[in-house]
Order: structure tokens, then sequence, then C-alpha cells
DNA sequence: AATTATTTTTAGACTTATCTAAAAATAATT
DNA sequence: AATTATTTTTAGATAAGTCTAAAAATAATT
């Protein structure tokens, strides 16, 4: 049995752990769990007793094999729970991440597998994060960030790494979608802006917005 | 804010309240919870700090204003997820109890007006109780136990009284459910058996039975 | 009315998850 | 290499919810 605590810090870990291959350290785990770094060595020291994660004092953490399971269901369950809430219940995309927070820990293997049925076993999320199947695999798309792309380069938008409400809201106040095509102008050295064109429409986006807006070059 | 265990609690309190004028005990409380006496009467003492319930000390409890609104809404949302379980991932009726369970917890104003409209404002829910709406308000239907059906009576069954995976699994067995028409034919003095007809079918069931499965008579 | 049985409450302990403050280990600087 | 800064862990405390065992109140019987 596992406690919804311990989902959400395994959850956490997963995601600190997914770049890089170092271990997950202590001081990552509290702030991503807005919790107090001596919490988080207690918690860990459970998680390792219940083996699902590897840890020596401080050497930080890393999930194990069980671990990553529990890891990638929930993650599974999270992303299929905000295809529903867009597609089904009319939510938009920057109000779905907090509902999905609660549900994602709802224990019913027939009630996610039905939903992925119900849902036409979509593979992404609302914000184009890919969504786990049954088995725990995870299809990977060769999306970069908008920053990175050339001047000239036509763009599909297929992700955010910023899935925070103001930046999706940022998004559609200019009318950028996930499917949006762009082509990329004009790349600003001094600052790092970028100039877009959108249907007939150029303007400038900033760093920050180029940095965290996914997209592949068609 | 109010925790999952204090929710708990409230709906139980209101599911023994019901029927009756008088206040629930602790003993009653202790036994739909299934915890100790000894737990009930340190909850019931949060839940009347709280203003959820009016407690005298040795007297039972019984829930305020206040406590019926949250009683309603959470009973709202229970038969609202179990609707949609029914109704849309193809759950049958004695399957839904135990995710509902979890799901009433869910908070988020939206995803319930969401729900509710999604499954076009069902009245009842797949047992035949009647939905709560927004506003709190329940339809009452008259609706009787069958065991409490006249011979030659032509009935329609509209709900249960016992829930359990057990009984529902008893009623598929012998094709009765929520809409069925049949007749009673005949009462026995001896046992309280009932014999009813469906369709050209005619066969006995025992009080048991007839004492959870609600009726109209048509 | 007195005794017995049942229900309810209290007292004290335990678990989970959290915190603050202090100690220990590791990393970064001089 | 020694000092300083940062990170991590330990120690001890707190809050929520639970338990057992014992005491107190209420209800039922004789
Ligand atoms: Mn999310
Ligand atoms: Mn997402
Ligand atoms: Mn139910
Ligand atoms: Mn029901």
């Amino acid at each position: 049995m596992i406690t919804l605590t311990e989902e959400n810090y395994i959850k956490a870990i997963y995601h600190l752990g997914k770049y890089g291959v170092n271990n997950v350290s202590t001081n990552a785990i509290a702030k991503e769990m807005e919790t107090k770094a001596s919490s988080v060595t207690d918690m860990v020291k459970k998680l390792s007793e219940k083996e699902y994660v590897d840890y020596k004092k401080y050497q930080g953490v890393s999930l194990t094999a069980k671990g990553i399971d529990i890891a990638i269901n929930i993650v599974r369950k999270h992303r299929l729970w905000e295809v529903f809430l867009v597609e089904k219940l009319n939510f938009s995309w920057d109000e779905i991440h907090d509902v999905a927070e609660q549900l994602e820990h709802i224990k019913s293997e027939k009630l996610i597998s039905q939903l992925d049925a119900f849902l036409e076993y979509p593979t992404h999320d609302p914000h184009g994060d890919p969504i786990p199947d049954k088995s725990g695999k995870i299809k990977k798309i060769d999306k970069i960030l908008l920053s990175e792309a050339q001047i000239g380069d036509d763009c599909i938008c297929v992700g955010v790494q910023d899935s925070s409400s103001e930046f999706l809201k940022y998004l559609d106040k200019n009318c950028i979608a996930l499917g949006t095509e762009l082509k990329v102008i004009h790349k600003e050295p001094f600052d790092n802006s970028i100039t877009i064109q959108i249907l007939t429409k150029e303007f400038t986006i900033s760093n920050m917005i180029a940095n965290n807006l996914f997209v592949k070059v068609s």
C-alpha cells in the first residue's frame, strides 16, 4: 500500500531525475514539493525502506525499477485526466493541472483503462506531453525549443515546457496553440528575441517565451 | 478547509440521520465508519468545534445547516460520478461504489458542474438514488419496497435499498434491472416470500430480496 | 431502588507527515 | 590545507487520526 504523499514524492523524484544522470538532491525535492529538507530526508528513508528509491546518506536518491513504474503510472493517469477535462468537460488547458493533481491519485485499474478507451487512446495531453501506454512505454517525438530553431524554419507548435496558467494564457492571447504553424523570420542576437510569422501576421516574442515553447521543424 | 476524513464522517452522519428524528449515536457512526467509538468521540468534538454538527456529551450528534450542505454536496458528487462510470465508462452498477467513494472527494466546482452538464443533468444514479441539484435540492419519488406491494400490483423497479455488489449481482442474474416491469402474483404469509411475474416468467423471491428492492406501483 | 449491562468518554500511546533548531558532512574559497 | 559556506541529517516537537484500556454516564433489569 502506497500513500498519496509517497506517490507525490515519487512523482517529484521522477520529474527531477528525467534530465541528467545524477541523483536527485534532497534540496531539489524539497523545492519541488514545497516542503523542508528535513521532511524530505525522513520521507526518502521511508521510500528507500519500501524499495521505491536507492538512497545513500548525503548522496541523493534515484528511483528503482519499482519506483519508476509507479511514477509513470501516475503520470499516465495525470495526463489522461487532463485530456478528459479538455476534450469532454470543456476545460481550457490552463485550468486542468490542479484538478489532475487530485485525480491522478484515484486508485482503480479499470477506471484508467476505460478512460483511456473512452478518450480513444490519446498519445499526448493538452500540453503536448506524451501519455505513457498501459505498459509504461512513452513515445518520444523529436521536438525542439523554438529558441533553438533557425531563421527560415517552418515550425509547428507541439508542446510547452512551462505549463503554468500564466504562460498558457499568454499563448492564448497571442493565438498560439498546439498545432499552430509558424515561421522563424528573425533572431535578434542582442536579446535573443525571435520574430515569427503566423499566417500573414508577424510579431516578436521574447527569448523567455521561445524557451518554453516546443516546436517541430517541418 | 475540510479534510477527507471529516467529509467521510459528515457523510456518514447524514446517511444515518436521514431516517428518524433522533440524534445519531456514537456507536452508529463507529459501525458505519468501521472505526472505534473513542475515535468517533474525538472526531465529533472536532466537527462540533468547526460547527458542522451539534453535539452534547452522551447525547449523540446532528448536522448543522452547514454540515447538511457539505453532506449533500458529497452525495451529489458521488452519484454524478456513479452515472459517469456506468454511462460513459461501461462499468456495471455493482462496480462503481468504491471508485465513487474516492472521486467524491475531488475538489473543483467547475469539474462537477461540467460533469453534470456532460451527463445531461441526470436526476438519478445507477442505483435509483436521487442526485441533488446544484443548489442541493433533492427530488423524492414515491417509491415503496417491493415487500410492501400488494397482490396484483403492476410495478416498475426504480431503486435498490442495499447496493452491495452481492445483491446487485443477484439482481443481474435474475434479469432485474431499474426499469424492469413486474407483477405481484402471490405473497406467501409463512416466510413472506413473494412470487412475481416478469414478462411471461413467474418466480419466487425471498423476503430479504423484496425488502431491498424499491418499486413504483403503476 | 438497587444492580447490571451498555454506551460513551477520557487518558495515554502510536503512526504519518510535518516543522525548527542544531549537528554533521560535503562542497567551495581563500 | 584551512576556513567558510552550503547541503544534508538528526533530535525533538507538533497535529491529525487512530487505537486500547479504564472511568463515567446512561439505559435496562431485577
Ligand atoms: Mn499537469
Ligand atoms: Mn500536462
Ligand atoms: Mn455509491
Ligand atoms: Mn449509488
